[in-house]
DNA sequence: CGGATAGTTGAGTTATCTCAAATGCAGTGG
DNA sequence: CCACTGCATTTGAGATAACTCAACTATCCG
């Protein structure tokens, strides 16, 4: 199968996490007959929805039986506090999983937001587990993704706490354009990019105005480049040695 | 079996969350029949060991076949840059289970170390998963400790993110409280405090000058009292004023 | 007793925030 | 098509939380 085009509204199953798994592929095709799926692939039932931008997916504290995954667009998973103050978690990218909470327990604080339009594609928290328990490979493979989300939320963590602004921001813009890159979604050094600049303030702690200032920075310095809805790195070296090594 | 006293240096197994899934207690009294314990214990092999203060229980990028459990002390796992810079990630009490990282891939950049003297159980990661996949109960329990985890790095992310300073230390300590409390290690609002103010600097994203700022005023408030290696909460209620509603 | 580690306190600095005003842009309804 | 309203962004000025530096004291341990 051939690579899917790096374009708003394509479907990328081929990159999605589930379709590692071997599941979620499975279902989509579940009339053909595929040798390579995981013959417990067809178990998963899955449905699919499409939410507009700034619409919220997941409330907090409502429960669901279903967990899913972002099939097309962006989302943030975020926490807030009652006066308003909120901290993006994650951004969600085509192909992540999106469990309310874990893989086990509903009820989270977190909610998930859509930030461009969003496809996603639910499917049953309890038969997901059922699947794992019957297909140890499963937990292996599951175990790895569910690890990378780890490291990821700890670097956030990390930034968080020690980092400067400019170091949170350069970091935000490198992970994503990595992330994407894994997904066939970069073209050259340019990256569709709906973030709105809260969006990039709730993700770093920090406040639009702020984060406004340091973008200007970054461009007038010829880091990067942001024009309509895209953003261009225009010089990787340099954004690199805002992070700093490791 | 009776409630362990709260005391530095006894083994508090009753509250350890091997313990809660029916597996470390196996081990310690192998020798007893006791049908309580889950059938599969016996075949999680564990080894004990102490270490004193200070010291380094698992490096950053060491690779290992175990993960363990805090039997007894305090110990924080924790992520740095390279010119020194480091951020706590999770302050480690008796009881709780500790993976290098995540259950199936070692190698992370966590490193963890002992704060008071730390006595550990090793076990067989490797074990670990294949218990869990032959007893599915013992994934659920897994899976309710493994998600407290995570909402308590989702609250340390939100504090770190958009939380002030008094805020953030409040909370720390309430936190602990809370889950000391948990393991019958509260003496009425009173807890043994193994942390120096560079632990509270590091956990919480600050400097150890404003920490030792933030808890003279605490104490001037008369919210907490500080005396040797241990912590009173004298007004829980300003304290939860101050960390605010949820 | 000496040397290391930990905590306190003050003075001055700075990164980031708050407030505010101006501009742009996108969608809506008349 | 225009006026209108709501969101996003930019920019400046001033405020402030937290930092750095530095000196001093306390505590711990051999």
């Amino acid at each position: 199968m051939a690579l899917a085009p790096p374009m708003h509204g394509t479907s990328l199953c081929a990159a999605c996490a589930l379709n590692e798994m071997n599941l979620c592929g499975a279902v989509l095709k579940k009339d053909q007959s595929d040798a390579s799926l995981h013959p417990a692939a067809s178990q998963l039932i899955l449905s699919t929805q499409t939410l507009p931008a700034r619409r919220i997916i997941s409330h907090p504290k409502e429960w669901s039986e279903d967990a899913f995954v972002i099939c097309n667009g962006w989302a943030a998973s975020s926490i807030g506090l009652p006066d308003g103050r909120r901290q993006i978690l994650a951004l969600l990218l085509p192909g992540d999983l999106v469990f309310t909470d874990g893989l086990f327990e509903p009820m989270s604080r977190r909610s998930v937001e859509a930030i461009s339009e969003v496809t996603y594609r639910k499917f049953n928290r309890a038969r997901f587990k059922d699947l794992i328990l019957e297909h140890p490979e499963l937990l292996e493979k599951f175990g790895k993704i569910w690890n990378e989300e780890r490291a990821r939320a700890d670097e956030l963590t990390l930034a968080l706490g020690r980092r400067k602004s400019d170091e949170r921001i350069a970091r935000l813009i490198l992970d994503l354009a990595e992330r994407l890159a894994k997904r066939g979604m970069m073209t050259g050094q340019t990256m569709e990019f709906p973030l709105r600049q809260r969006h990039i303030a709730d993700a770093t702690g920090l406040t639009t105005v702020h984060v406004s200032k340091v973008l200007g920075e970054f461009q007038r310095a010829g880091l990067i480049d942001i024009s309509v809805r895209s953003l261009t790195i225009s010089n990787i070296t340099g954004l690199r040695w805002i992070v700093g090594p490791r």
